[in-house]
DNA sequence: CATAAGAGTGGAATGCATTCCACTTGACTA
DNA sequence: TAGTCAAGTGGAATGCATTCCACTCTTATG
């Protein structure tokens, strides 16, 4: 193994001290263009790399935010945080160090501490669905970003979807296309998502003038075997719903089948509407499912976005970005009658 | 901001020399117990954490592996792959620096010098499906895994899944059910994937001396939609299959919708198999489906051990290691008639 | 023409933990 | 009792890039 390329080899070779090498490799203006060259060659001749540490050293600067999730395997969603973030994070020469605690508090606290140890820019906790969190004191040392929950005492900046605002367009959407009889199949009652998603709901009926009853109401356990059941238990009702929200694609699932089951199609008798937008349900269900989708890819990008603005004043009012839901347009809406 | 806590400050206030702390620090064993329990107290007392570039200094190991995927976000697997890798590495004191490339190559050398900079002690590169990859030469300056594909020039070692096995094992489930007609909705052709399931699907047919013509086989695009297709061809034929094996979970989905269109009920008119385990579909079809799953999680696992066991004779004969699916039963398949 | 102002450059000091040589002590041996 | 050895310890040297002061030329200014 030879020996490391450092930037005393660099100087020598360009005939330069090792300070106008260290100008040359981070910018600074001062240098003439003849020496920049020699160095530029220099550099390109010897593959020389700079060393991280060494750099570290001096500069507070390690290039690096630590990504913590409290559970990667259980969602698909976490991919999209993740990648949104990476991705920002790349494109401004960051990188990311992930750490999956599964909530566990005494991994929590471990992996702080290594990201502490290791000076990481900033840390990103992301949970993989919207919930209050209370972190160790530690994170408090550095700028922290909250991704999919909010911290219990509302001081650490935070975004989340605008699940009010996905609920809401969910419903107005049917409403809309003409229906009026608009059941809802939640997801389990004690969740952040099943709460803003109702309070939308009922928001849009409220607007158009429709009654917010809970007679099409029902909160499910946000998997298929919940739709199943509560569809069949919707439409048996005197005056069925023509139109069914439902809390998550899974439910939707769910749904479809029931429908199915009991020789109703799918816009033409029963509009579907769900949420989450999880590709591998919500794109192959037959007909394709409209749905809302949770913007995930982008809540990394603000993360760290935020991260990258250096916005410290952790203190004093924080954000609290709330993000849009985007319908997603596809085959199981149609216009009434 | 006060001034960071340096390992002197932890000597001082112990009264002994900076020497004794890093051994103290590292479990070297000749410090005697007194002195290790007055330095332990300093380093409480001081919230002292040790600085991670300066250590990195003099010793190679930077106590972290990369972890390049070519897409994250596509599928659901990736997690798993990530999971497995970051759970073993954080078990092991080992952090995972992460870079999703997108397959591009320029980001993928990019990459690469990112974490060669960092000295990461190891790079495992995973592709979202399985498949050769020629990869910069600079890696070969590192160890290096290749997760769920293999090298161009085989001269990387390799995990991928043991797609003939996994064909072979569903395939058998079916036969030892009394099924002697079982279709094989394969997907795209040209992939690894396919082509190791299909092998496994002929060998357990000719094991067991069933006729291995292609009438009953078919190749799709692993989305649901071709499922749905080749179903109704299939069971249009003049000795229809019994059983249908499906390449992947999502060609399952399609199956199952056609044989409900069809008025057939899975299992007991058709048995159903699936390849892939994707939760959300397998979990939530109704009958939930039956179907091989490929062990991302324990392939993630065993790229890092592969590494921290630090194998690194490159060049001559690395392991190329296959990792066998094992049947996850659910509801889709039964004896037949 | 003298001098001030910049541009460009060299290199010592710096940051912090590890390593290793040199040293002190106390226990044990001959 | 002198001599040997191991245990325990201190601290200077080390690794490498950045920073900043000091210095040398040019070029512009009065």
């Amino acid at each position: 193994m030879r020996k490391r390329v450092t930037i005393q080899d660099v100087a020598d070779r360009a005939a330069v001290g090792v300070g106008t090498v260290s100008r040359v490799l981070n910018g600074h203006p001062k240098v003439s263009d003849n020496t920049r060259q020699r160095i530029e060659a220099a550099i390109a001749d010897l593959e020389y790399h700079p060393h991280f540490s060494a750099r570290h050293m001096r500069t507070a600067n390690s290039q690096t935010f630590g990504f913590i999730t409290d559970q990667i395997a259980t969602t698909p969603f976490a991919v999209k945080l993740i990648q949104g973030a990476q991705d920002t994070a790349f494109q401004n020469d960051m990188l990311l160090l992930i750490i999956n605690t599964e909530g566990n508090p005494a991994l929590e606290a471990e992996a702080i501490r290594l990201m502490l140890e290791r000076h990481v820019e900033g840390i990103i906790y992301a949970t993989m669905y919207p919930r209050i969190v209370d972190l160790p004191a530690t994170v408090r040392q550095m700028p922290t970003m909250l991704l999919d929950c909010v911290a219990a005492d509302g001081r650490l900046p935070s975004v989340v979807p605008d699940e009010v605002g996905g609920g809401y367009c969910a419903t107005e959407t049917l409403i809309k296309h003409g229906h009026e009889r608009i059941a809802f199949i939640n997801l389990r009652e004690d969740s952040i998502a099943a709460e803003g998603r109702l309070r939308g709901y009922r928001a849009a009926l409220s607007h158009y003038d429709l009654p917010i009853g809970n007679r099409y109401l029902r909160h499910g356990n946000d998997w298929a075997d919940s739709g199943y059941q509560y569809a069949y238990e919707l439409m048996q009702l005197d005056a069925p719903p023509t139109a069914i929200f439902c809390g998550t694609d899974r439910i939707a699932m769910g749904v479809y089948d029931a429908l199915k089951e009991m020789k109703l199609r799918v816009p033409d008798d029963v509009s579907v509407i769900g949420f989450d937008n999880q590709e591998v349900i919500a794109a192959y269900l037959r007909p394709p499912l409209s749905t809302m989708e949770v913007p995930y890819y982008e809540m990394g990008r603000f993360a760290v976005n935020y991260l990258l603005a250096g916005n410290t004043e952790h203190d004093r009012d924080p954000v609290q970005k709330q993000m849009r839901c985007p319908l997603i347009e596809r085959e199981s809406v149609m216009d009434i009658g």
